[in-house]
DNA sequence: GTCTATACACAGATAGAC
DNA sequence: GTCTATCTGTGTATAGAC
């Protein structure tokens, strides 16, 4: 799939989302209309990541926001409770889309090779069209509430796992080599996050995120790939490295 | 090199090396006895590491140093002018040692398949010794002034092109494939880093810098060596997977 | 060189008018 | 729902005694 054809479908996918997922934190916000809060809220989620990204979301002060979203503290604040609670409201927000569209795309496929080819690229085109959150939810996953880091360990761990899992059904189907499966699976997490962690370097060397899907998945089969099946690809020139 | 040996060889020269760079960042410092400053600087830094490792360096106060360091707020200022000097001379100490044992090592190797080896080896090494530094410079590269961040920067860029220019001269005489190269050094670059960023993964799945270090050869030599080399190695049962 | 005490700025948060 | 004005706590930093 092209990047371009993902983002389509993604907004069309976030819109959907977000009706439901609006009111997940409903409890929170002190806003009654909805519309309010739909507009709204956005926009300081957004303003939270651009401030946030620069200089860290402790370092942000609500003045900061405040002005960057156009509202009043007291505005604000009838948004959520507290500076913590906008962090957690934010992050949840983002993990839940996260996990449902890769989840959805994966199951798509049937053969683990496949499967292999399309979390990659569907990880790598997801953190690229959310590249603030993915950044935000890296980097500031430390001042999170004990209960909530925890949520986001599980996550990160979660994501790898789905790794692990198609390297090992690829080991028993045989298109895969035997080697350690859950630490390749660390590893490619690794190069994945590399992408939206460095995104001013990729930038700057006019990398796109295809470019980059295909060369991680060329790095990984050459490690993973039986010899068969390597074979195969060569031939049918389908190494993507030119 | 096993792990063990290189961290004997460390200690001896970061003994040597403080001894030149006390003197670096010597104007900064208000306190005239150098025994004081050589003593009390190193507890500073450290201390400064826990905090800031756990919960950011612009959480930490200096009260919570004043109180890990055991000296009064007073005290403490007579070492750095400010806040933002301490972070400051923080990065920089780390980035010295970082550079200068680096370079050290990898010159110390004739051939490039050699070199990468060496050069793959000695910065997990290093950054399992001073994992608390590499994590803290990574994490907090935000929060310094506009010039230390180009600073940060061009370090990190270096760094990779030692590993780019290694496979170039490898893909010269042979013994690596034509790859991007650029890009192939930034993907090693970012395998590198998963070992300090996640440390407490790698630490609770039992898995040792050397075996973590063996693992990331076979990946990159699966990937950049050319056929006839990589054969040779088979045969030799050097692929260090089991 | 290190301490205690304090200055001063600015953070997060809310009350109450509109 | 949004604003302005303000409370209160806590942050960085320093002055001056020992």
């Amino acid at each position: 799939m092209k990047y371009s054809e993902f983002l389509k479908i993604l907004s069309d996918y976030k819109e959907e989302f977000n009706k439901e997922n609006l009111f997940e934190n409903r409890d929170k916000i002190r806003v009654k209309k909805d519309s309010s809060v739909a507009k709204n809220l956005e926009r300081i989620f957004d303003a939270t990541l651009v401030i946030s990204n620069k200089k860290g979301f402790q370092a942000m002060t609500m003045r900061d926001l405040s002005r960057e979203v156009e509202l009043s503290m007291g505005a604000l604040y009838s948004y959520f409770p507290s500076k913590e609670d906008l962090l957690t409201m934010l992050q949840h927000h983002g993990r839940s889309i996260t996990k449902s569209i890769l989840e959805k795309y994966i199951n798509l496929e049937k053969n683990p090779a496949d499967k292999l080819k399309t979390g990659v690229n569907i990880h790598l085109y997801l953190s690229e069209a959310m590249q603030p959150w993915f950044y935000f939810s890296y980097m500031e996953a430390r001042n999170l509430s004990e209960q909530e880091q925890t949520r986001a360990i599980e996550s990160e761990l979660y994501t790898e796992k789905i790794f692990e899992e198609i390297l090992q059904e690829g080991e028993k189907t045989g298109v895969f080599l035997v080697r350690n499966h859950q630490l390749t699976a660390g590893i490619i997490k690794a190069m994945l996050q590399d992408w939206y962690l460095k995104r001013w370097k990729y930038a700057k060397r006019n990398i796109s995120v295809e470019q980059y899907a295909k060369y991680l998945i060329s790095i990984i089969e050459a490690f993973c790939l039986s010899p068969e099946d390597a074979k195969m690809k060569k031939i049918r020139g389908e190494n993507g490295l030119h």
